[in-house]
DNA sequence: TTGACAACATACCGGACGGTAGGTTTATTG
DNA sequence: CAATAAACCTACCGTCCGGTATGTTGTCAA
């Protein structure tokens, strides 16, 4: 007989309806009450797991949201030796995941969500949110100098430079598709992402 | 004697006062009792001019917001006929002014913050960034329109593509800096953002 | 079997929120 | 010089918020 308590279980509960009520709506917008209700659980436990609502927050990022940067780019970025064909390829990934899911079009992206409304407000927020873009763009960074080693990108490619500015280019389209909710803007888009990518190519 | 009563400058007061503090803050973490303060008005004044919170945010972005979009980038790139140029002498604009306002550098920009707070909750919110986004993109479309017949712009570039996707790197950017505070990653993304217009060179 | 403690649930608090009711002051107009 | 409407102020309301205090139930080691 399975026991009636999870521990682990009830706390990652938690933590996936916070994130999943934050993408959605917002920090702010969220109610400890919604999470608890979403969670199928009541605020005795949720506190008896985080001291307050930042705790949470903090918790989300470091231990939900993390894992998803490192899932989508980071692991499979780590033995690029193409990075132009393997970004694409995460990209179309990602694509098709949305198809079979349109209502995302409307949240955006959790990570550029959370980044954008908390950074002003919380300076602890905004150290653990900049940890997960600087392991996200180390990624692409090591990607793009291994793939400049195989001749896969031109030489004269600043791997830094293009690492930061890749990633502003995704977040600020993600963000566009949210405001525009545009299948046509949505190719425009790709097709400025494709062309960025390309122009690394030797 | 002037009247000691102004509704029209009361009411500007209120919607520049909510601005500033919907960009410092946000919309849903600003108070209307915030608001009032900062305006040095009551509550009663307000409720006169505006029927609610939502609606005074409407009136900040079709009064307040789509007025500093048309000065910065409608009106300056309305009689453009080199816009790699202008949009990079426009930028030099801005990034002299944040030189001489730097706590700039941890706001964003208002229209994003917004639109990426709003656009998922309220539709008609959306609908009216939306607009200010359109007017931006169209701007932009029409200057690189006229680059490529003046010879300043390659003539296989899509015009509404690069504008969409010039807008997307510039907000993303200006996200990204808000996150890193940092002058590094700043330098880095003005060189990314140089050089997309340099590959719109003919 | 029984403490002891973790894992929850229930009930409640002070305060801030958006919004309203009703008054008072100022300017305009016949 | 009223009368009237706009411009504003004061006081207050119901609701929901994050958080707490305290109780109950399950688990397990001794």
């Amino acid at each position: 007989m399975s026991p009636v308590r999870k521990p682990e279980a009830t706390r990652m509960k938690i933590l996936e309806s916070a994130l999943d009520l934050f993408h959605r709506g917002s920090f702010t917008g969220t109610s400890i009450n919604q999470i608890v209700e979403k969670a199928g659980i009541t605020k005795g436990a949720l506190f008896h797991y985080f001291r307050g609502k930042i705790e949470l927050g903090y918790a989300v990022v470091d231990e939900v949201l993390k894992g998803h940067i490192v899932e989508i780019w980071v692991t499979p970025l780590a033995t690029s030796t193409d990075p132009v064909k393997d970004i694409s390829g995460i990209m179309e990934g990602l694509q098709k995941e949305l198809h079979e899911c349109p209502e995302m079009l409307e949240l955006g992206c959790p990570l550029n969500n959370l980044a954008q409304e908390l950074s002003s407000l919380d300076d602890g927020f905004r150290q653990k949110l900049l940890e997960l873009y600087r392991a996200w763009e180390e990624a692409l960074e090591k990607a793009l100098r291994t793939g400049i080693d195989a001749g896969n990108v031109r030489s004269d490619v600043d791997p830094k430079a293009a690492a930061v500015t890749l990633v502003a280019l995704l977040e600020g389209s993600i963000g566009m598709i949210k405001v525009h909710q545009d299948l046509e803007q949505m190719g425009h888009l790709g097709n400025g992402i494709h062309y960025f990518l390309h122009c690394l190519r030797p």
